[in-house]
DNA sequence: CATAAATTCAAACGCTCGTATGATTAATAC
DNA sequence: GTATTAATCATACGAGCGTTTGAATTTATG
């Protein structure tokens, strides 16, 4: 209740004195990524920031608002970005079809570099980000699915150019798979096992992992069906 | 609170009069896997199977003890046919290096059959399982760790012999990336679009096409580190 | 400085939760 | 049939939950 204040003349990039939406919103993201969305209470976030328990409610209105709050801070940069770099590839490709690691990159790198970013909650939101799609929030699921929808078209159309032997079910799938993957590495990040050698902090080899290893399974043949007539 | 009795001399197969402690576990497993662990209270659950709210407490003790039941459940029979099924193909291979995707077929195959057996949970179950590694329930981690300790280790070492010339971590990587495929697609399972023929049913196109993804993955190469000197 | 608006705060409400209790009923054993 | 055990039931408890309220306090405005 003493270490915030509300407009911050000069908003100092990372002065203490935090703005309290913030501060919510900080707080209630690292607590959601380590207990989960419904273990924390709004109590919990509240105490754990020194802040008033009306703080979030009067802040965000209700829980679920502030949830949908601190997944949408996340998440709209890193689909800014996915589009992006998905014009860059686009267009860089011309007329032709572009590559499939290049746009399998511009799905996975966004994801990564905000999910090691030590800028960023880093190692507290790639938990969130692992967690997100699991969730069985029915709100968080449409906020969710909001969220994908512009961003699957756009990349569904472009892996139809780079892939284009592949029916739209086995694309849906393969690219399924690859999101699997790339959520559940986030999620078991940390769970290295100890002699080896730590990779967390590189974001260039774990794009280069995770492209390496979601273009290859993209290429792989299936005995039937997978291919158009 | 009509429909059950204790011990039926007759245990037929299929027959109504579900023994309770089986028809709890079948109820609680359908709300778990469609709303989550913490969503779903003893309530529900016992309402909805039409019995009286101590029922739970009464054969189980608590609802984490309850919750440990509906997974073991599921869980136990698949890691055993993964472990035999790796047995199997081990002593097939006998002294030469068992191949890459038998090893991989021996860990998808069992789950995804159990997945798929409409004889099962099927349906429901997927969801769980799918949910079950992300849930951020510390006691149903230690579960699942338990359960899965021994299941590293043998395929550990089989997939060391399948791909002599990866390094420990790389083959940690890999493997969670293909567990985080497999258990992703089975939580999508039911998003297929509209459009699409339904491959739901197929047990066999379903682990082709994981293995394939899977194996494809792990010959991926990447430029560097990720070979033995 | 006075006024208005924005924010913080303490307290409470109503509800649902998991669990415990003790009586009651059904099944088994002698 | 009676004694013993197993299972079901209605009810209650205490705790924690999300949210609301209205007063107190701080900030901004003129």
């Amino acid at each position: 209740m003493k270490t915030q204040s509300r407009q911050e003349k000069t908003p100092l990039p990372q002065s203490l004195p935090l703005e309290t939406r913030t501060c919510i919103l900080d707080v209630a993201e690292r607590l959601f990524a380590e207990h989960g969305l419904e273990r924390v209470s709004i109590r919990d976030i509240t105490q754990t920031a020194n802040l008033n328990l009306g703080a979030i409610n009067y802040h965000f209105g209700t829980k679920q608002q502030l949830i949908a709050a601190v997944f949408d801070r996340r998440l709209t940069p890193v689909a800014q970005e996915r589009l992006q770099m998905l014009d860059t590839v686009e267009k860089a490709a011309g007329a032709k079809a572009p590559k499939l690691k290049d746009v399998l990159e511009a799905f996975i790198r966004p994801a990564v570099q905000q999910a090691l970013d030590p800028e960023f909650g880093s190692a507290v939101f790639r938990k969130l980000m692992g967690r997100c799609l699991m969730e069985a929030n029915p709100e968080l699921e449409a906020l969710m699915h909001a969220h994908f929808e512009p961003l699957v078209r756009r990349f569904d159309a472009a892996l139809m150019r780079a892939m284009p032997k592949l029916t739209r079910e086995e694309l849906f799938w393969r690219m399924h798979l690859t999101i699997g993957a790339l959520h559940h590495s986030l999620l078991v990040l940390d769970k290295v096992p100890p002699g080896a050698p730590k990779i967390h902090a590189n974001v260039e080899d774990y794009v280069q992992r995770l492209v390496a290893f979601g273009a290859a399974g993209f290429r792989a043949s299936l005995p039937a069906k997978t291919r158009k007539s």
